[in-house]
DNA sequence: CTACGGACACAACCATCCGTTGTGGTCTAC
DNA sequence: GTAGACCACAACGGATGGTTGTGTCCGTAG
């Protein structure tokens, strides 16, 4: 199936003539005779019931005809998607599981009239530079990097603070505790695929691993939260770390503990970074609804973030 | 923007490669890089990143992405909507603006999963023809015409009487009356745009003039509602009948009034038709969902409707 | 009844597009 | 350094799609 063929037949079946529709496209009248029979012959059906006084719809061209209005609406907007000016919003988040995808969905509730792409780039350096080039609009990052501050052009505002549980099977040591300190992980396996190492991620894990002297195992290949949530299940001495807000398709029969942790809780700093000079007025927009949000959310307390992190 | 090379795209961005996506589509890999590079010429965009790894998606392929998918999945309902078994459920209705359009609004909201198809039939004749060659599943329909019964091998139940209102401009005789009888609108002009002669819906308001004497003309194209409230709102011996559940795009300005009709309250009984031997499973659940609508629903008491009407 | 005009379909021709095979360049891994 | 994997470019052939010319059907005017 052809999107010109399908614009076509829209066009013909809005004429009611083949002809008219042929001038409004710009072709002959057998053109647009040729794609309709084209069209028909795909589709196995008949659209129209030629007349000496034009087309009409059959029953089938009436069924079809709004999911071929549907399908040029969407082609539309896939088109805006990458147009260079005036394209949709575009937000990158660090991964679709966690807090700023949530963030984002709520946004977009809050807002269904304006359109939005979700990106997820490497790290917050390949971020800082998309937002530099113009090719992201925002993006959900832990600021900055130990070491590395933002350029000038870049502007953040902390808007989120992401409270992290431990996930273990039901046989591991701390699976029957009401709540565990960051000092009672140390010793026990944490851990974490999926981390690549050399992002600001990472750098969390790091930082959290060597204040707190937890063995934080950010290796091997990611399979997705299954093949994790599996082998949590099944390893005794094998727990992570996940947000409380992470909402799994929890697996039936495997009876992982979600566990509170305190005294500190760690927290994820999630930071909405856009370039100064970004002209996107949804960008407006975005910064509003979570400086509301924002507002809205209690101080968690007792809460642990990396020193190299912008406070609030 | 053709739908195989959005698919081509597609299966490229989920392998990862070119080879796999050819070997998956049974093209060679040349022509998955043709295509792609189609695409992203017809774009003006860069959609992959080659590497000898293979190919990773830019910012704008990870952009376009989810639109592509969406493409697909629709230009699949699409085909799925004119495909010779399981296609949608297709039901005829009778217009758009009035009640049967609203319940298979309410049929869709409450039921989300199943699919659905509307269409416009001329008229009851030939909606029990696209009932009995299954070209449609089920119909909202005024059963019977006078004196032509439906076939054996029709069903039909009635779902719904939906109670005329007087329309008026604000300088009509009646505009300031909070109800009117039937009888009162002996005399007055009433009319009726886009009511087809020899249809069903044509025979209702034959009868309903003919038992109260009422002058309604059935004449004249019809020009959409708006040119109709315009005419009724600047004429002010005109008034029109109108469900009263229709919602309209109320224009500003004009003032236009909406009476109850009572002693007895003309209503337009809509049944619904369906073939004894179709086997589609969403029939089912339409049927049963309009069952249980009409049982929450309020006996209106003194009603009228044509005595060929068959009765609850 | 006939002639005409409007509207769509069919046929022939031609340009363009698309897919294939063959080949080359580049990066990675050993 | 070499082999392997991967993608791009070139050349060729078939298919696709558009145009012009013509045919057929039908409704209508005279």
């Amino acid at each position: 199936m052809d999107l010109d063929t399908v614009r076509t037949f829209v066009t013909a079946a809005d004429a009611g003539r083949f002809q008219a529709a042929a001038a409004e496209l710009a072709v002959s009248q057998q053109a647009v005779s040729k794609r309709i029979a084209a069209l028909e012959r795909g589709l196995g059906t008949r659209l129209f019931t030629r007349t000496a006084r034009g087309a009409r719809l059959t029953i089938d061209g009436q069924a079809f005809l709004p999911h071929a209005r549907e399908l040029l609406r969407v082609a539309e907007r896939a088109e805006a998607s990458v147009r260079p000016g005036r394209r949709p919003l575009r937000v990158d988040v660090i991964a679709s599981r966690i807090a700023p995808s949530g963030l984002m969905r709520a946004f977009h509730r809050a807002h269904p009239e304006i359109d939005l792409d979700v990106v997820m780039l490497f790290d917050v350096g390949t971020a800082v530079a998309a937002l530099r080039s113009g090719t992201i609009d925002a993006s959900f990052r832990a600021v900055a990097m130990p070491g590395r501050p933002l350029p000038e052009d870049i502007e953040s505002v902390r808007v989120l603070d992401e409270p992290l549980q431990l996930l273990t099977g039901p046989t591991h040591a701390l699976a029957v505790a009401r709540s565990v300190t960051v000092a009672q992980l140390a010793g026990h396996r944490i851990w974490m695929p999926g981390i690549v190492p050399g992002t600001e991620w990472a750098a969390y894990y790091d930082d959290l691993g060597a204040e707190f002297g937890l063995t934080i195992e950010a290796t091997g290949p990611n399979f997705g939260s299954d093949a994790l949530l599996d082998t949590v299940a099944d390893t005794p001495a094998l727990a992570t770390l996940m947000s409380e807000q992470t909402r799994l398709v929890w697996p039936a029969g495997h009876d992982l503990r979600r566990i509170p942790v305190i005294g500190p809780t760690p927290v994820y700093p999630h930071s909405l970074l856009w370039h100064r000079d970004n002209p996107h007025p949804a960008l407006v927009t975005l910064r509003a609804h979570l400086t509301a949000v924002r507002a809205t959310a209690a101080d968690t307390g007792d809460t642990w973030t990396p020193g190299w992190v912008t406070p609030r």
